[in-house]
DNA sequence: CGGGATCCCATAGGATACTG
DNA sequence: CAGTATCCTATGGGATCCCG
């Protein structure tokens, strides 16, 4: 079975086009995956809408692509009640709370050198619009 | 001037659209900038179809634009030698380079876990062709 | 409440050809 | 060699409305 081998033997390179990884890659790297897997490693379980104003100025739609890719990938859990009105609980599961550090990490750099970035962008803007 | 006050009191906030962070990681989660990174991280200086190369796989255009983003953005320096035929040099800033270690990990987090995703993935999509 | 259905758009990204 | 210049498309993402 061509998965196992994938699991035992498999060589993942980033720098392949054709590697998998690139397609997990391209997953973490859109616009809000990374921030759904902080708020629930934050907090578990949350429900929807919670996650949808904890997220901020997500379309409705957007926030359920974004859920189901990440339910897809083994990085959440969906649960389901048979409640009116209805509830539906997300939380990560241990595939997505791997994801927390790494991630959490890249958030911090963010914060931590936005300025940085900020001042250079300026920088540059300048000196482009001098010559 | 504003960008002292920044650097000084401002309280960055990823969960808000209008927060700079937020530009941060787009940038940072846009298709090439990490794997740039990582290249430019194991060895430096490096040249434009060095790069190209050993990015796999990338339209010059698109690593044009990378490159430029990134210069803007303060994490490469771009060096232009007086020769012919030209030679152009990339290298991280130290800015740049403190990208490395957050961005080697969401690297590493892919390559370690491709295989349960693509097994997710699989399970996820039978299920669903199954009812 | 938690989305599905629709419609729409910007733009990141790609292919190819050309040039200082 | 290191890009521009064009042209093109795929799609991530957004706005709105509706439904069980």
């Amino acid at each position: 079975m061509v998965i196992n081998q994938l699991t035992a033997a498999y060589e993942p390179d980033l720098y392949n086009p054709d590697c998998p990884t690139r397609v997990v890659l391209d997953r973490i790297g859109d616009r809000w995956t990374a921030l759904v897997v902080l708020l629930l490693a934050e907090r578990s379980p949350r429900r929807f809408t919670e996650l949808r104003q904890g997220v901020g100025g997500i379309a409705p739609k957007v926030l359920t692509q974004t859920l189901r890719a990440m339910e897809r990938d083994g990085l959440v859990k969906r649960t389901v009640y048979a409640e009116v009105p209805p509830r539906v609980e997300y939380e990560l599961t241990p595939l997505g709370d791997s994801l927390r550090r790494p991630i959490a990490a890249i958030g911090r750099w963010a914060e931590r050198h936005v300025a940085e970035v900020l001042e250079a962008r300026k920088r540059f803007d300048e000196a482009q619009s001098g010559d």
